[in-house]
DNA sequence: CCAATTTCCTACCGATCGTTAGATAAGTGA
DNA sequence: TCACTTATCTAACGATCGGTAGGAAATTGG
């Protein structure tokens, strides 16, 4: 069976390119002549490679998720709900503000708004923060069967707060605030962690 | 002095429906085209009453910022500091959720991110929070120094603390989050409130 | 050496981007 | 009535957008 002419570029290195300058400039924001020229290929290259611009990014959302990210689905495997927010406040801090990518968050910054011809990749962003948030819900459910949270916890409300507080931080680093700002911003978070069940 | 022929749309009604162009699909997603069609007037007619996109952005955020984010200084010009994390938190809750116009907060998703050509657009987003954060540090410095929050508190940690609870709702609520839920963060980041100083 | 297959690159596609000439219409002041 | 000014519109500008033909180059199996 014939092979054809190899690839001269590493898929995969091109793939994390991308990743780079659709975090820094958004789905929208970057172009692909943006793309073609960090990734060091042509065109047609990578059109072959990753068939179009929406196919590319969800590629790279899926590296992304998986690489950077990856401290999320730690930070949800961790023994005690404690810990968990621990780690997924402080990694966040550090993910965010890290010095060898862009600031920020892709799920957040990736197409927070856009045109109608990048609708569809908005809502993949909006479904995988709900599923963030929903994994969330569901370790909090089992933080608060086994008693770790007071009685009378909402799990689905202390999802979304901390997902708010996340996001936050998210959109802080984007603005250029420093690693050590964001980090006190989860300290305070955690100093006042676990929000009381409301009274009523 | 000659007049000149009289305009026939009301400048300041174009305004605000250019701010809700933007709002909804933030300064790159938002064509000429959709502007021109959203404000019921021609090309040339925006161009010579507005200057150019960029402008039109401008004066829209401008717009914004003293009417529908006009909560802000209004929170911050509460006599008591509880009074205004209390306002700022449960306004800020109920305009990024409100129901005449689009969701989340334009100074967020404005341009969170972009391409080279938004770069001077992001920038002025980025100082226009930043000047956010600066009022509300101001105003925690004023209440440190009458004795409203415990001793040992940073002014500066707490502003940050809270403008990326206030980005996160935003968040949140561009990505279709309901009132009530968005509500009932505004409520639970109250219920800890004020976060204690470090103890180191 | 010769198909068959796959990647490579140059050049181009139509559509849309933001922006503007240039002509015409509607008002004011003399 | 007649300049003067300003707004109106159609139509177009060059640049860039995402995406692709089409042919040359490089590999494999026969």
């Amino acid at each position: 069976m014939a092979m054809g002419r190899p690839r001269e570029f590493d898929v995969d290195k091109a793939l994390d390119l991308a990743l780079e300058v659709f975090w820094s400039k958004g789905y929208e924001g970057a172009s692909i002549a943006d793309l073609t020229e960090t990734m060091g290929i042509t065109k047609p290259s990578l059109y072959a490679a990753f068939g179009n611009k929406e196919e590319l990014f969800r590629k790279a959302l899926d590296k992304y998720v998986d690489g950077p990210g990856g401290y999320f689905q730690v930070a949800l495997a961790k023994p005690n709900i404690r810990a968990v927010v621990e780690h997924m406040l402080y990694e966040s801090a550090d993910a965010v503000t890290g010095p060898d990518h862009p600031p920020g968050c892709l799920a957040v910054q990736g197409a927070l708004t856009c045109g109608d011809a990048a609708e569809s990749i908005k809502q993949e962003l909006v479904a995988r923060r709900a599923k963030g948030e929903q994994d969330l819900r569901e370790r909090f459910e089992r933080a608060i069967a086994e008693g770790e949270l007071p009685p009378g916890s909402d799990a689905a409300d202390l999802a979304a707060y901390l997902s708010a507080i996340l996001q936050g931080m998210a959109v802080q680093a984007a603005g250029g605030t420093t690693r050590e700002q964001v980090r006190k911003i989860a300290e305070m978070a955690l100093r006042t962690w676990p929000p009381p069940p409301s009274s009523t």
